[in-house]
Parts: structure tokens; C-alpha cells; sequence
DNA sequence: AGCATAAGCGGACACGGCGTCCACTTGACT
DNA sequence: AGTCAAGTGGACGCCGTGTCCGCTTATGCT
């Protein structure tokens, strides 16, 4: 196994995630530097680089728990999150939508310093929401799940969240347009 | 009025173009820096910048034609594409998709090198698109015709087009999807 | 044709971020 | 206390950006 972490090693990687998440929330994240955060972490540029590669690495750490969560929900929670068989596939889409605003709503900023453009579809996380929306496609004998997977996720772009919520739309609008989404496309 | 081009200007200005087109098709369009285009064309770099701020700029002067046509055709062109009032709003969605996809095919390497991230929904042609999905929205009577447009517009992100197709999706498989989403969203 | 002028040109330059490397420090284990 | 691997941090080289300015060349006028 590998050997336990050493005591500084710990402290300084929880000033680099404070550090960063500070940096994240207060700033556009595109334009925060590595250098910027190692700075503020009070830390060299070489320990950020020993544990980080880059800017995105520390998004997905200070997502993590939070996505671990909700992918925890889909596997075992209750109701129509989780894998509920009496649920139609159009209820459990829903829930699946209004999870996900939550978690925009609370760390847009995350995931735009995660990332954006074609990165994310690459992404280990959206490899999992694809997985679950195409088994709800599936579920709901849709023609291609494949595709329509994808497409039912195109609208979750944190880019497009933040540009709603910036020109005023609110979360709720944005949910209910989804849930509309869902029953259409998966409905009965 | 502004004196005419000077006919030198005019030869780099093709140059240029001629060069970046190249460039973008064969590499990746996010790895092609301003450095490659002005030497590809044979200038050097302040004649570069003098008409061109950046990279997106030269995709988006490269792709002005093709875009153009598109939205002459749905201001004043024939059949369910163009104003006609006989088609279903559904229909004319459909036609929009298809178009859309023609240009992805042809074109998803600019589209890319144009603007990947939120840089693209504050573009000129996105504000065009989403204009015209909008006024389709509020023909089928839609409940949020804002937050709707933007939805029904997210799947045709280039970067998930060029996602799909490099997974082998054909284009048909593509387009079939976006006319089960304009059928079930503003369908009758 | 010759000239004056402004438009155009291009390379040198400074800046800033990136990622690496390595000599030094510090913590863990005996 | 001693050993040694893990960790640290800043200096360094690289690359792309965008600007600036002295030189060149097209153009229009005489």
C-alpha cells in the first residue's frame, strides 16, 4: 500500500484548496494563474505543480466530494434519484435535472475553472451522467440513447448556466424548462 | 468613405486566410498559434495582428461567408427553412437543425477555432440563432421561450458535434436526434 | 515620370504564464 | 541521534502574446 501522507504534504494541500477556492469564487476563474494560487497558498510554485498538473486538477479536487455525492444518490439514494423502478424514466430525468442545477447553482465557478469546451466531454464525471441518462433512454425505449444522451446533457454546460443566471434567469427557470425537457423527451 | 484597400494588403489579407484554413483543417485549431498563421503565410506577425486581434477572429472571418448564407436563407429563403407561414414551427426547427448540421460537418473545425466556452453565446451568430429559435418558441407557444431557445440551441455545440462524430456517430444519426427534439419540444 | 504621403509591413522587444529541475529542508521511522 | 525518502520552493528556460517603430511600397497628384 501506498505509505501515509506526510504531515506537511497535508497542511500545505488544504492551504492550496482554501487558497483556491477562495481564488475561484472571487475571480473569473479562467483568468486565475497557477502562479496565483501558489501565491496565495503561500506555497512554491513546484509543491503546487507536485500534486496539480494544472488549473483543472484543483477544480476537480474541490468538486469531488460534491459529485461523488450526487453519483452516490443515482446509485443507491431514494426516490426518484435513485435507481427506483417504479419511477417512469421521465420522473427520474427530472430529479437527475434539478440535482444538477443544484450543484451549478452552488459551484458554477468550480466548474468552469474545471472545464470548459471540448475537455469536459471527457471528463470522468460526464462519462457517469452520460452513463446514467442513456440507461434512462434506454428505459424509456428512445431510438438512438446514444445520442440523445448527449443532447440531453448539452444543455447542463456550465457555461450556458452561468450565462442565464448572469442575465437574470433564475434557477427555478431554468429547472422548469429542463423537467419540460424530460417529460417530452422520456415521457410517456 | 473609407479609401480602398491597398492592393498588397489585399494579397496578405488572402494570404492569411488561405493559410489559417489550412491550418485549422489539418491540426487541432486549439494548438495553431498566431506565430504558425504568419508564417504559414509568409508575413510577419504585426501584419498578422494589424487587421487580426487574435485566432477567433480569422476562424470567425473564415466562417462570416457560410453563416451568412444560413441566415439569408432563414430570413427570405423558400420552403420550411425560410418565413414560410404555412410550416409548423416544429418543421421549421427541424430544417434549422439540418442546416446547422451542414455547416457542422463542413465547417466544426473553424467553429472550433472560433470560439469553444462561453465566448460563443456572446457571438453575433449565436445571438442570430438564438433569435431565431426564440420567435419559433413563442409561434409554438412555449412556456419560457428564452431559457427554451438557449436549451433547444445547446445541443448543436460544436464541440459536442465534433465529440460525436469522432466516436463514429454519423451526421444522419446526429440530425435524427435534433428532429426528435424539435418534434417533441415545439410539435404540435 | 517623379514625388509626397500615408498605408502597410515585419521583426525586435518586453511581458507573463508554464512546466521542470535540483539543491536544500523536514518529517517519519529505527 | 541518525538515516533517508518525501517534500519544498525558487530559479530557469521555453513559448506565445501583443506592441512598437523604423523601413518599404503603393497610390494619387503634379
Amino acid at each position: 500500500m501506498p505509505p501515509a501522507e506526510r504531515a506537511d504534504a497535508a497542511r500545505n494541500r488544504l492551504k492550496v484548496l482554501r487558497a483556491a477556492e477562495q481564488l475561484f469564487t472571487t475571480r473569473d476563474p479562467a483568468t486565475v494563474t497557477m502562479e496565483d494560487i501558489a501565491r496565495a497558498a503561500g506555497v512554491g510554485r513546484g509543491t503546487l505543480y507536485r500534486r496539480y498538473p494544472d488549473r483543472a486538477s484543483i477544480a476537480r479536487a474541490l468538486l469531488d466530494a460534491h459529485e461523488h455525492e450526487i453519483q452516490e444518490q443515482l446509485l443507491r439514494g431514494e426516490g426518484p434519484l435513485g435507481p427506483d423502478p417504479a419511477a417512469a424514466p421521465a420522473e427520474r430525468l427530472s430529479a437527475f435535472y434539478s440535482a444538477m442545477v443544484r450543484l451549478l447553482e452552488r459551484h458554477s465557478h468550480l466548474l468552469l475553472g474545471a472545464e470548459t469546451g471540448p475537455a469536459r466531454l471527457a471528463t470522468g464525471a460526464y462519462g457517469f451522467w452520460r452513463a446514467h441518462v442513456r440507461m434512462l433512454a434506454v428505459a424509456a425505449r428512445a431510438e438512438d440513447p446514444d445520442v440523445l444522451a448527449d443532447q440531453l446533457l448539452a444543455p447542463l454546460a456550465p457555461e450556458l448556466y452561468r450565462h442565464h443566471r448572469d442575465r437574470g434567469v433564475s434557477p427555478e427557470r431554468v429547472e422548469a424548462g429542463l423537467h419540460l425537457l424530460a417529460r417530452r423527451m422520456l415521457g410517456g
